[in-house]
DNA sequence: AAATTATTTAATCAAATGATTAATTTCTGC
DNA sequence: GCAGAAATTAATCATTTGATTAAATAATTT
């Protein structure tokens, strides 16, 4: 055992490398990642990173899109439902991202810093946003709350939900353990909800 | 003129320096960031680089250092000053973030990418947590809504003030153009202290 | 103005780094 | 069990990259 990974285990050599490449990027980041770093992760030789993957770019971008995926990915089944109401849409949307990012703090800060030190290639693989304003969500936005964009509905709910953990690094500090930090983001899963009905029906 | 920046027209060497470095950083990351690119920008010889800064990562501490001071330092002023009101602080904080980031759009992306690829060094750095318990601000909060830990609407100040601008390359598309953009951000400087203050006293 | 110091430049270095190669081992189909 | 294919390895390559050097130029001092 020792250093190996639990869900390494029975992982095909792909798909090792896969894994390790997310953990790496996601913790370094492109420009800091070294293919190495990646090689000795997964526990493989570093020549097979190539053979599998050709270069270090388009495994960055295979990860890099699952990423963009899983952060972003959940959104649009929700905004697009048009059986739920706002206020279901609300709590849905905040008790999938507590959830997940409870489980994977850094991925908003790597996958926005990515986004922002290459903008041009990869902005636009965002599914969401595009879907966005046709959806049922925006539609009962409106209804609720006409004199007031929606967009800034959706950028408090996403702030909201998104904010403490794109800061943990600097947050942390200020709470103490990490079991405090983990306990004020279960708070959260009711709290946001409460606030964004608030903010919808008053002011 | 042609390729010449305005500001950088009677900057010393040094100045100039240290400005292409702020530039060029915080536009892709210590990672990403090559110091032949930071020469280029600043239009001198590599070698001053190092003549002046003695390396790529000395001179990096310095920028950052100057960034996190102008993302979290407008706070303890503020937070402190016992003869604001709360509500004054609340709009204070805004308006200062709103009018400093929009000049400075990806500088809370950049620090807080940069902390998290390296948080032991600089997570410490940010000075504004370590004040934050004692300040005006949190009694104040603590008066208000004795039954919420006020984190949580420290969290979310920060959040709606500063999310926008992390996410901003993903919003953009969204918003269509950086002029509609800008006009979103305007707006917020006056409801976010609104939006506070619902939370504050209602749910 | 001469001497000294500070600044700037082009050329170069050494280490880091992404990628490839050729040989070896393991797996698969027959 | 064997032949061919796939996977793995150690060694090496070529480029990039941060940094240095020695010479040239500019500024300052006396």
């Amino acid at each position: 055992m020792a250093k190996v990974k639990k869900a390494e285990l029975d992982l095909s050599t792909e798909e090792k490398i896969k894994e390790a490449a997310s953990i790496v990027f996601t913790k370094k980041g492109y420009g800091n990642a070294r293919t190495r770093d990646i090689a000795e992760e997964a526990g493989i030789n570093l020549a097979l990173l190539n053979y599998y993957f050709r270069s270090k770019e388009k495994l960055f971008q295979i990860v890099m899109a699952e990423r963009i995926e899983k952060l972003f990915g959940v959104l649009a089944p929700i905004l697009n439902d048009a059986s739920t109401t706002l206020d279901e849409k609300l709590e849905k949307i905040t008790e999938n991202y507590v959830d997940m990012l409870l489980e994977h703090p850094d991925l908003p800060i790597f996958v926005l810093s990515e986004i922002r030190s290459n903008p041009e290639q990869l902005a636009n693989r965002v599914q969401a946003p595009k879907i966005l304003k046709e959806s049922a969500f925006v539609k009962q936005l409106m209804e609720r709350r006409s004199d007031i964009n929606p967009l800034h509905f959706i950028i408090n709910l996403l702030g909201m939900n998104l904010f403490p953990f794109v800061a943990k690094p600097v947050l942390q500090p200020i709470l103490g353990s990490e079991d405090f930090y983990r306990q004020m983001m279960v708070q959260r899963k009711k709290l946001i909800p409460v606030w964004m009905k608030l903010m919808l029906d008053h002011g």
